[in-house]
DNA sequence: TTCTAATGCGTTTACTTTACACAATAAATT
DNA sequence: AATTTATTGTGTAAAGTAAACGCATTAGAA
């Protein structure tokens, strides 16, 4: 929605088009310079930000809307995206009358007005997917609407619109959680990596130091990497050998949490 | 929806007072004779059985609708009842004709025609929530259009309806990875119970057998329960020390999966 | 050649999990 | 009253896993 006729149509029209009272939203975790940030917007006229979000077309699969509404605002595909919780007794998502004021505002730049019973302005439950990105590669297309973009360092992320700090909690908590089973590196690193680049990834997800010796032991003994006969050039010191996720075992499924003999 | 005339009413105004498009699925496991259990619905003229489910009220909570369909469907509450994901992929969920002729078939007994834009007719997204209950406590109601009710044995559940076979696995994955976390045994479980209780009741969850000594290390060392000073008289053997599940520690919050250093 | 800052790889120690043995006990049987 | 049987209570040794740590290697710069 880059221009004020897009927008118009999307108010009028959307509800033929999406799903009513149900919204994506993404927390887009973006990492750069060894730090671990988090990509919000900020809607005409609002005061907070928020997550980016979308709808889910009336007849499109679930996990299908969830990447188009991520490749819509970073341009981005094939990414690691996984749903992690549907958010729906939040006191603010019932708020009909907060919510019809902030949609009046933000679509006041359209000049259109939300009136009480317009799509727009019902109760929304929203269902929370998480991708990882790398910061560099992401392609924020200005939308009409949409005053400002920023990436957030993940320890200080401001009050934000809605209950979307708590969709953020919620979501950091399940990637920490899922970091040593899924092979969650994957869009953040390129192919083939050294141990220090994902060393300071997990670092960064995790914000917490680990032994460069276990770490590297922890890897391989869980089949999550292999290294390669491969060295990288890295200046001024001892080449580091370089590694690769392993396919077969990473993408298996969700699994039980770490459980030992229970 | 006990006579025709709720279901008349249901089918025709349904749509002003719950949500379209979404609907909620239960997985009532039931515990009984040491045995891990699912309760399965049949709907009027369907061959195949189905999970509990319902609707969620325009201004009610998430939570509370869960909660509320889980009280119509077996009279009990305050349950542990956990949500686990919401399930929109499937192309069952997108196959208009399928559902309209299941619904016909279904709505027939009330004399009732589904049309093809009939809000029951479209596409629902399911979102998926987990219960724990004892099954002797379990009171149904004989609903109108539902033909009959069964409990079937967590390792030999039959071809059901639409995609809840798959929601089943992801609900049973889910309970296993989060025993040892959330205090799940409680509406199975007494107030006060033995240490053998709360052992068959995880070796039936988790389906394998545990060290009956490591078990009891483990729970203690985890602080799910507490050693009481009371025994419990068992019959011809020696009486069992009664223990009780830790509030405090039980009811923590969600969790990162059990990692260690990293 | 030496120095510096990084990587590579191994060993020891601490802790956690698993395997296993034997004493205690409630009631039925002799 | 002693014995038997089935069950629960608790400790301890062995195995496996994680954490702490030491030292050699190496690429380029001084």
């Amino acid at each position: 929605m880059n221009n004020p006729q897009d927008v118009v149509d999307f108010v009028h029209n959307g509800h033929k088009r999406y799903l009513p009272h149900l919204s994506i939203d993404c927390v887009i975790f973006g990492y750069h310079d060894q730090q671990l940030k988090l990509l919000l917007i900020r809607y005409h006229d609002q005061e907070n930000w928020s997550l980016p979000g979308g709808f889910v077309e009336r007849h499109e699969a679930l996990t299908a809307a969830a990447h188009r509404i991520l490749y819509e605002k970073t341009q981005l595909t094939n990414l690691f995206l996984q749903q992690f919780y549907i958010f729906g007794d939040s006191p603010t998502r019932l708020n009909r009358i907060e919510i019809q004021n902030n949609h009046n505002k933000v679509y006041a730049k359209a000049n259109i007005a939300i009136d009480e019973d317009h799509w727009l302005a019902e109760r929304t439950l929203s269902i929370g997917y998480y991708a990882l990105v790398d910061y560099q590669e992401v392609t924020i297309t200005p939308e009409f609407l949409v005053e400002g973009y920023c990436w957030v360092d993940i320890n200080s992320v401001p009050e934000l619109q809605y209950d979307h700090n708590e969709i953020i909690d919620r979501a950091l908590v399940t990637l920490r959680s899922q970091l040593y089973q899924q092979s969650i590196g994957q869009n953040l690193l390129p192919e083939k990596f050294t141990l220090p680049e994902i060393h300071s990834l997990y670092e960064a997800i995790l914000d917490r130091q680990f032994d460069r010796r276990n770490f590297r032991k922890k890897l391989l003994a869980l089949g999550l990497v292999t290294q390669l006969e491969e060295r990288r050039k890295i200046g001024p010191h001892r080449s580091p050998f370089l590694y690769a996720f392993n396919h077969e075992i990473a993408s298996k499924p969700f699994e039980e949490g770490t459980m030992t003999e229970f």
